[in-house]
DNA sequence: GTGGTCTAGACCACA
DNA sequence: GTGGTCTAGACCACG
C-alpha cells in the first residue's frame, strides 16, 4: 500500500489518502478483512500529522469502507454492493463528463475509457 | 441561467458557480461569444459578494472556458476541442467509477449512466 | 501599418497601440515625418473606441514619437537619438532576462536571441 | 528579503511584489525551498492588506515560481530550467530593445547592458 | 498557526 | 458602466 502524496495539491492530504484507499479497495489491493496500518505508522510512513492519518481513518470509517476493531486495529470493511450509486458521485460524473466532451473526447473515446477506468477494479 | 447555491456546502460558492457554467456551456445553454453577466449583476442575483462572483470567473478564464473581452466584458469561449483530457478529469473519473463499482453499479449500468450523462450535453 | 490587438490581454488596448507603433518606428516601418492615421480612422479600422486611439496617441505624443501638426495631422517624430535609456527600461529589461534566466535559458543563448531583437530595428 | 513598494505607482502593488520576487529568485536571495512569509506576515510588514499579499502568491505559484505546502506554508519552487522563454518574455524584450535602440544605445553598447544584467543573478 | 474563503464596502483605469 | 485593485475586517478547514 504505497501513497502518493501531493503536499501542495488544492485537495487535503487526508482526502487524497481517503480516494487512495477508495482506489485500492475497489481495485482489490486492499482486500475485505485485511488490516490497515496505525494511525501513527500512516503518519509516520508519509510524513505527516497524527491528526491528518485520524481523519483520513475518520472519513472512510464514516463511509463504511473500514471499520475499526478493537482487537484488530483497522481492517478493510466488507463490501455493500447494494447500496447504489451515490447522488454525489452521480453529479461528479455528470461534470467531468461534460468537461471530457468540451476537452473534445467524442463519445465513444469517452465511454471507451470510462469502460477502461471501471474495469480496472474488476479481477 | 440559473445558479443554485448551497451557502452551507462544504465547497466554496465559487466553485459551485465554476461548475454550474461548464456545466451549462456543456450543456449548449451558454454558447460561444455569448456574454455573461457582470461579476456585479452576478453578485447581486445570487446575494454573493462581488469579489466571490469575481473569484468565479478567474477560475473559468484560467480554464479557458471564458475569456474577458476589454470591450464587450465576460463573454464564453470558442471551444478549444482539441486539448484533450485534462489529467485531474480523467483521475475523478476513475475514482468516482470506483466507487460507483464498490456501490454495486454493474459495467453495463455505470456505462449507460455515463453515456447518458454525456449525451445530456449533446444536441 | 497593420496592428494585431487581444481585446481579452490584460494589457490596455491604447498600450498594445503604442507599443506596436514604437516597434515599427523601431523597425523602420513608420518613418519620420510619415503622417499616422487619424485618431477616427484608426478608431474605426481598429473597431475601438476614439477616445481609446486618442489616448495611444497622447501617450506616444508625450513619450515624444509623434507629433502633431495643425495642418498635416500627426506625424512620426524625428529621432530623438541621444537621450540614453530611460530608467524605467532597463529595469524591465533586467527583470524580464531574469525570468530568462530562470526559464533556464543560458547567457549565450539569452544574448543571441537580445542580439537577434534588437538587429530586427536595424536596416 | 526588503520590498520596495510604491503605492502611487500605475503598477498594481501585488505585482511589484511578484516582480520582486522574481528577481530575488533570479539573483539566489530567494533558493529554491527556502520558506517565505506567510502572507499575513508579508501584509504586515509591508503594510499592505492580506489579499493583496495573497495576490501576489497566487500569481507567483500561477506561474511555477513557488508552491504551497500544505505542511510547510509557501516555499520557493525548485527550478523548472526546462520551460524554455515565455512567449511574453520574448515580447517584452523585443519591445525594450527596441526602446533602446531609439534612445541611441549601440548594438555592443545594448548587448553589454543585457550581459551585466544577466549575470546579476549568476553567483 | 497556516492558508482559503467570504463580506461590505471603496477608488480607479479603461473603454 | 466595466472590470481591476485594494482595504479591514471575519470565519473556517487544515495540519
Amino acid at each position: 500500500m504505497l501513497l502518493k502524496l501531493d503536499f501542495s495539491s488544492d485537495q487535503p492530504i487526508y482526502m487524497q489518502i481517503r480516494n487512495q484507499m477508495v482506489l485500492a479497495v475497489a481495485r482489490g489491493e486492499l482486500r475485505p478483512g485485511e488490516r490497515l496500518p496505525t494511525i501513527r505508522a500512516l503518519a509516520e510512513e508519509c510524513g505527516i500529522n497524527m491528526m491528518t492519518a485520524n481523519r483520513a481513518y475518520q472519513q472512510l470509517r464514516q463511509e463504511g469502507y473500514i471499520v475499526t476493531d478493537r482487537r484488530l486495529g483497522t481492517v478493510v470493511a466488507s463490501v455493500k454492493d447494494t447500496a447504489g450509486p451515490r447522488p454525489e458521485t452521480v453529479e461528479a460524473l455528470r461534470l467531468h463528463l461534460g468537461e471530457l466532451r468540451l476537452s473534445g473526447v467524442g463519445l465513444d473515446e469517452a465511454l471507451a475509457l470510462c469502460r477502461k477506468l471501471y474495469e480496472e477494479g474488476t479481477k
